[in-house]
RNA sequence: GGGAGCAUAGCUCAGCUGGUUCAGAGCACCUGCCUUACAAGCAGGGGGUCACAGGUUCGAACCCUGUUGCUCCCA
């Protein structure tokens, strides 16, 4: 068969994934092996692929193809997730593009389209995946607003409300003026921004003096209901008892003390709006202030307000400004760095609003959760974690839970007119229960609660519901046969982001409804940067399309690119020259399997050095293979492919191959014996698995390729290779030959001596040392590899460990930069026996260092005395 | 403001329980090679005050304290 000199990526990626797809390699059914299962984190449904993504999906494809190779039942369950606010942002914007308003649609209209729109787009971002070879079993894929899972989402809320969990109330939101809906406080993000510090005078009523309040938001004035001082400010003491004017709005309102007030911030004087700010909003419940909302939910003044009203809150405050400096009631500003909340899906600034909402007692529910990450049951990797997750667990906050959207689970709430509230599945339900508080109840009147439930409280079901949706309902005891055969899950990979969000509530909901964890570790990734350290996103414009570099370097390249600068929770530093390596690598495996299948098996007898280098390579082999498999063990991927490339790169291609090469003789290739091609071919062939995880589509084509083989004898279903004894003395002595080699071809360089001229080498001793010498004799070209106990004239010394090795050179050796190179080497090693002299000489080492450490030491020492006096004959004869 | 983490070669990172004169890998770089698997390659080479200052120890990149710089989380 014809070899393409070149892989073609594009083609065998394709035709492999099919042909995967096609047997159901993806496809698990439980049975009688061990699962090995990792759910997806649900990417948004309105996603497409990016190079979060692409880290995150690579990974686990990784440890599901191996976990697939080690006879594990492997189980990788793809779907995507509603997304609330996100989705109906974008669905909204696509009906208003076509003329439609959402407000004068129903809300089962607006379903309609939503759900159309998802038919038609939610697909795409699955699609991408399989373009980087995710082997996710997509007969299980799932979405979390299908019918089944979305009733285990309301039996959820059903349950904890009638446990004591859930309630309803007003307490301040963190409101999103663009989405809007109230979001939970994991959603506001935080950012550093320049504002305006605005030093309001405020004058007291009855009096010609003014208080000055320092504020950053003053066009939440007209909602002000107090101004505050700390009761230890001597500066306005003078004024207890009195009232203060708040301008625009010539309100007067109480001067409270209150000690929560720092004397030191702006003037000491702050102004309370308990219906904008949390804080003021607590200072307002202990001191009974009146609430003035001012701001409408899209951000915009209220009728409340008395002043601007219908005018954006923005604007307001630049207006608002100029108003006051007009009647010379402001006394300076100043330019300050405050941080302000912005809405993570809409990056609107977030508004402090007091709505009711509903909300979970996190604390009634979080314990188990908790004790499992400190008690090693689930284990975050890498482990720095824990203490932020230990943090916010004992520090957790009630979770909003409601959303005032249409696209998600609505709350089984159901209320009559009298204020009554009920908690049911259906309506008819609600009409009993309601009944029951009010016998009067007219049925026609009841409502169900308007809005939807947080996108994570679906998706905290993740791992139960997409085995058995129903498991809720029945409990751990009655659950369905593919739970019980895969939960809990083994790994779950996500970005430290969402370690809140969803891993913690995940954990929350796994011990809540089954009484077991959901996954056992938890692999965080770090965030995709860019070069320059910048975080990639769609604005920047920084950030590579994953899709584009895979038509560039072939999915294999890319994943190897991605893994090779991916420390495990830490942020990866991305750059495409990775990719490139990437795509180096497998044109190296491409290579090396044409050179082996370009070998002319014949009738000859198997060469000494070819027969060594198999032994060698065997060992080297499980050697490097416990190294990667211990790596992967403790999920240092970076190194597990390094490891790996390593392997491939070095060892076999540069010396196990490089060996057993035939020669050529008069342009024409010698034949290769049928013992070397025999372990060559094995040898590939394990190597191919090892490399499979990380390049499934070149080493499937190569699979096919290196041997006949039948369509279901596929490596992405062939047994990972097993490590066999390891002789290290002999993988100790093949380092030494290395060494020779290495030091013929530097003095090669040093001598300006072509490569095709024969050196010999001679070492000083009195009996044949080596299994590799034929090795070494090929690889340097050597005439020779001979004994003697005398150093021959006119030869180029060297030295490794304790033994000395001469190159006849005849007329090319220089006495005087031999000298020099000699005298250096002699000095260096007695530096190194004076500091281990005084090691061994200082009592206290000798008496407290482990007794293994002063044998080393003594050994250091001997080996050291023994190269100096061989050095310094060398030198002699000079 | 509270907490966590990081700082090692030009870049990205290893360096586990302190113990070789220990400082290591990959990439990049420099030099020489189009040697019939691979120039997406081969051979060889240079490069670091382990952020800084103290301390503990027979011995510190590693442990302790402080300083500086960066990152993240929480309020």
């Amino acid at each position: 068969m014809e070899i393409s000199k070149t892989y073609n990526p594009q083609e065998a990626e394709q035709k492999w994934y099919n042909h995967w797809l096609q047997h159901k390699f993806f496809k698990s059914v439980p049975d009688q092996r061990e699962a090995y299962t990792i759910v997806i984190p649900p990417p948004n449904v309105t996603g497409v692929l990016h190079m979060g993504h692409m880290l995150n999906n690579t990974i686990q494809d990784v440890l599901i193809r191996r976990a697939r190779m080690q006879g594990k039942n492997a189980c990788w369950v793809p779907g995507t997730d509603h997304a609330s606010i996100a989705t109906e942002a974008k669905v909204v914007k696509l009906l208003a593009d076509q003329g439609i308003k959402k407000s004068d649609l129903t809300r089962e209209e607006f379903l309609k389209h939503a759900f159309d729109w998802k038919d038609k787009y939610g697909g795409i971002i699955l699609k991408q995946l399989e373009k980087l070879g995710a082997s996710c079993d997509w007969d299980r894929t799932r979405f979390t607003m299908e019918n089944d899972l979305s009733e285990a989402v309301i039996d959820v809320f059903i349950d904890l409300y009638n446990k004591g969990n859930i309630y309803r109330g007003v307490r301040m939101v963190n409101w999103d003026p663009q989405g809007l809906t109230a979001v939970s406080d994991e959603e506001v993000i935080h950012k550093e921004t320049n504002a305006r510090l605005v030093y309001v005078k405020y004058r007291i009523e009855g009096t010609e003096e003014f208080i000055t309040v320092a504020t950053t938001r003053p066009e939440t004035i007209m909602g002000d209901t107090a101004v505050c001082v700390n009761p230890a400010d001597e500066r306005y003491l003078h004024l207890n008892g009195k009232k203060v004017i708040v301008p625009i709005v010539n309100r007067p309102v109480d001067l409270i003390f209150d000690d929560y007030v720092d004397a030191a911030f702006g003037t000491g004087a702050l102004k309370v709006t308990p219906a904008h700010d949390i804080n003021d909003f607590n200072l307002g419940q202990k001191h009974r202030l009146q609430t003035i909302d001012v701001l409408t939910n899209d951000g915009k003044i209220s009728e409340a307000a008395g002043a601007y009203v219908g005018m954006d809150r923005f604007a307001c405050r630049k207006q608002i400004i100029k108003d006051l400096e007009e009647q010379g009631l402001i006394e300076k500003i100043e330019e300050i760095k405050n941080k302000v909340g912005y809405s993570e899906r809409t990056d609107a600034v977030i508004e402090p609003k007091l709505s009711m909402q509903w909300f979970l007692k996190m604390q009634n529910v979080s314990k188990p959760a908790l004790d499992a990450v400190l008690n090693g049951e689930v284990k975050l990797i890498p482990d720095k974690f824990i203490n932020t997750y230990k943090h916010w667990m004992e520090n957790v906050h009630d979770w909003c839970i409601s959303r005032q959207l249409w696209w998600g689970q609505r709350i089984p709430a159901w209320y009559d007119k009298q204020g009554n509230t009920v908690v049911c599945k259906t309506k008819d339900e609600a009409i009993k229960l309601l009944k029951e508080k009010n016998a009067s109840l007219n049925p026609d009147e009841i409502t169900q609660d308007d809005d939807v439930l947080d996108t994570w409280f679906s998706s905290w079901l993740w791992p139960l519901t997409v085995f058995d949706p129903k498991i809720v309902q029945n409990g751990w005891e009655k659950a369905n046969a593919d739970l019980k055969y895969y939960y809990p899950t083994n790994d779950l990979v996500t970005a430290p982001e969402i370690l809140f969000f969803w891993v913690a509530r995940m954990l929350i909901a796994g011990y809540e409804y089954t009484g077991k964890k959901p996954f056992t570790n938890v692999y965080l990734t770090g965030i995709v940067r860019d070069k320059q350290g910048r975080k990639m996103s769609k604005q920047l414009g920084n950030s590579p399309d994953p899709l584009d570099l895979i038509a560039k370097y072939g999915a294999d390249g890319v994943r190897v690119g991605m893994l090779l600068c991916s420390p495990a929770g830490n942020d990866l530093m991305f750059d495409e020259s990775y990719c490139e390596q990437g795509r180096n690598f497998w044109n190296k495996v491409w290579n090396a399997f044409r050179l082996i299948k370009g070998f002319e098996v014949g009738n000859v007898p198997q060469p000494e050095a070819s027969k060594t280098a198999i032994t060698w390579f065997e060992n080297k082999l499980s050697e490097q293979l416990e190294i990667i498999n211990d790596h992967y063990s403790k999920y240092r991927m970076s190194d597990a492919l390094m490891a790996t490339y390593k392997l491939v790169w070095d060892d076999f291609c540069a010396w196990y191959l490089e060996i057993i090469k035939p020669e050529f003789v008069d342009g024409k290739a010698m034949p290769i014996d049928q013992t070397t091609y025999d372990a060559t071919v094995d040898f590939m062939e394990s190597l191919l698995k090892i490399m499979h995880p990380w390049m499934p589509f070149i080493t499937e084509e190569l699979w096919h390729l290196v041997k006949e083989r039948t369509d279901k004898d596929c490596i992405i279903v062939a047994s990972w290779p097993e490590i066999k004894a390891i002789d290290a003395r002999q993988l100790a002595e093949f380092e030494v030959s290395k060494e020779i080699v290495a030091m013929v071809r530097n003095v090669r360089q040093q001598k300006q001596l072509s490569p095709k001229e024969k050196l010999s080498v001679i070492e000083k001793s009195d009996a044949q040392r080596s299994y590799f010498d034929m090795a070494i004799i090929k690889l340097a070209n050597l005439s020779s590899f001979s004994y003697s106990t005398t150093k021959p004239e006119g030869a180029f010394g060297f030295t490794i460990k304790t033994t000395e090795f001469f190159i006849p050179l005849a007329n090319n050796i220089n006495a005087e930069e031999e000298k020099v190179r000699l005298t250096k080497e002699l000095e260096y090693n007695q530096g190194f026996l004076k500091s281990v002299q005084s090691k061994l000489a200082n009592e206290k080492f000798v008496t407290n260092a482990k007794p293994e450490l002063v044998e080393l030491e003594r050994k250091k020492m001997s080996d050291a005395e023994l190269k100096i006096k061989a050095l310094q004959e060398q030198l002699s004869t000079l």
